[in-house]
DNA sequence: GATGAATGAGTCTTCATTCAT
DNA sequence: AATGAATGAAGACTCATTCAT
């Protein structure tokens, strides 16, 4: 309708040093925030204030608040996600499958400190928005497939791996933020864990 | 967490048949679209224009835009979750394990049908509400605690039930999920639900 | 890409006195301050400020600001120029030509007290908004044809009424124009008057 | 109406070629942008990286935003309709007075390529800006008392030369204006420019 | 002179909530 | 009880202008 300028609302890509670090404290405080308040609660005035910049600066780095929202969400991603990994493709392939999986659950608890509460803002938030449920799904299924991947790897072989990988971490994700959180007094992680554990080795036996 | 006003903007419970019905559309209308769209991109003039009433009168039933979401959350648990429980209690006994945990994903799936998006938009909520953190998690108690009673009326005796149920009630509502919204393409259900089918009745056994 | 409410902002007409007297209050202090500072001068807050209104109330009425402007350009082609087409249908038709021409000229220039200064925002404005580019194209089309036609009505008969109106036309508007604003110190609009009308005779008498 | 700051942020008037280029490259683009899509919707940051140069420099050269608009439209007014008059003075003088106004259209359409939208944006900018009204009206004096003079450097004497002028003025800028964008289809500009002739020529006969 | 990152006031628009009728 | 017009605070985003480098 409007014929808008289209030099001027152009997302930079910072290159100085000064500008990274500047883009990298919106993300984390924007994280941070969203997981702490919600998306919907989180004003882009406050994320500029705790980053220490400007509204307006914001703006040069992020297309708008989604956007803040999506990197925040990758940046965790690589940032965290993507290092356990690393950590699991390193440890001892002799290791016993119940040893394995147990530590399996040891690495995804500690990212999921912060983890549970953003891929809960991403689930809601794919209920209204395209972009969002993309870069969830994705997120998803390259997770799954470097679990396979990786236990191709290892020499783990079995029946139907995509299905039970999925149910595996669905078990895992479940335990942790159950850990993480403890909401529910009662219960006896170190009974879950036996059990969960207990559920994917048998499950990945066949 | 709210005090509610004394004064003149007290809310009335409706006693009469058409008060009690028009409540009732507001939750139902409501509880709809914030599953469709989202807590936030849901507004109250849209709730009252779609349950035919006038925007002012929802606020002489509900305090606040939360409380229709808790109202209808709430009146989603009595009217499916509830009825499920019995029609899972006036099942079969006689049935075995495996027929049981089945039909359980089937009845689990048809409430499914909504309850998956009003589920993670609680779990979205309850970061910046304590209201609905609160109701939630009674929410989530509440159904484990249900499905042990039923389990020991049904004579299914296991060690530590609760953490068994807890961890079955992720299971299948995990599978529930990924059969409703499909997202995964590749997935074959019927190997999920079998495999899931087989953890429960395994776990269940010692 | 979001999914937006489709009852929520939607455009009433007011039914009742009151809200009709609101609307009208909006769309002539609109129009005032338009014209005085420019559209992109101008802002809601003001416009709702000076019409004693709410900031919230405008978008009740006008989807946004545009709507405002529009409505404002064509409330005055209603409100000034339809009248003054009234009033020169309603002329002498015995009336000598000349005289005729001059009628008209007082007319106009009793109607472009205001009028030019928003003939030059909707300038200005349709080379950035399509809408406004229609709208203005409209007028003027319906300005020159509603003449051809009344002069038709007045025995008024000429080769190519078309071409002549329109260039009639702006003679007219630039010496209203001269004369409501008369920046030009020197000019002597008796003079240009006669000019003008002897051109406009001159021409519609081939 | 502004007062010029007198310290760091002093206005240089470029002396180096590189810089008087850029100077003339921001003038340019800043026109061409503003004609193309009006001065409210041009942000000097567009017109800086159309340009080629830092948005930080454009304030080296000029006050603000304004002061480009107002240097461009005085560039045109050098650029274009100087070098016009050079074309009419140069018209040979022989040439009878009905091909003098022909030949003047011709002349004037080829600069109205631009112009009128720029001109449109003074008119519209002059409701707002007094530097731009004043602008806008000794541009327009100027003018016409430019081809007052050289009316009289070819002979042609008239009564009220300067009414008939502006009278002319206005009728050739119409005439223009339609013929390049004609926006009116109906309209036949071989019979417009015919008239108008007829018109122009008839007034100075007198 | 030159850069372009940074500022932050300003603007449009939305919407939960209230209140006169 | 019911209406729906009205409120006004809040928020995302823009952009002319400045300034450290």
């Amino acid at each position: 309708m409007e014929v808008k300028g289209l030099g001027s609302s152009e997302i930079r890509e910072p290159r100085q040093q000064r500008s990274i670090e500047k883009k990298k404290r919106i993300i984390d405080v924007g994280f941070r925030l969203m997981c702490e308040k919600g998306y919907h609660n989180t004003n882009t005035a406050e994320i500029a204030k705790e980053a220490g910049v400007s509204t307006g600066i914001v703006y040069n780095y992020f297309t708008d608040k989604k956007d803040i929202f999506i990197a925040a969400v990758q940046s965790y991603n690589d940032n965290l996600i993507a290092p356990m990994y690393d950590r699991i493709s390193k440890m001892d392939k002799r290791i016993d499958l119940a040893e394995l999986i147990k530590e399996l659950i040891g690495v995804f608890i500690q990212s999921h400190y912060i983890s549970k509460e953003a891929h809960e803002e991403m689930l809601a938030m794919s209920h209204s928005d395209q972009d969002v449920a993309k870069l969830f799904l994705d997120f998803e299924i390259n997770t799954g497939n470097n679990i396979v991947g990786l236990m191709k790897q290892n020499g783990i072989i079995t029946e139907n791996p995509s299905e039970k990988v999925y149910i595996a971490i669905g078990l895992i994700e479940n335990l942790c933020h159950e850990i993480v959180y403890h909401k529910h007094q009662s219960m006896d992680y170190e009974i879950m864990t036996d059990e969960i554990v207990k559920i994917v080795v048998g499950m990945l036996a066949n």
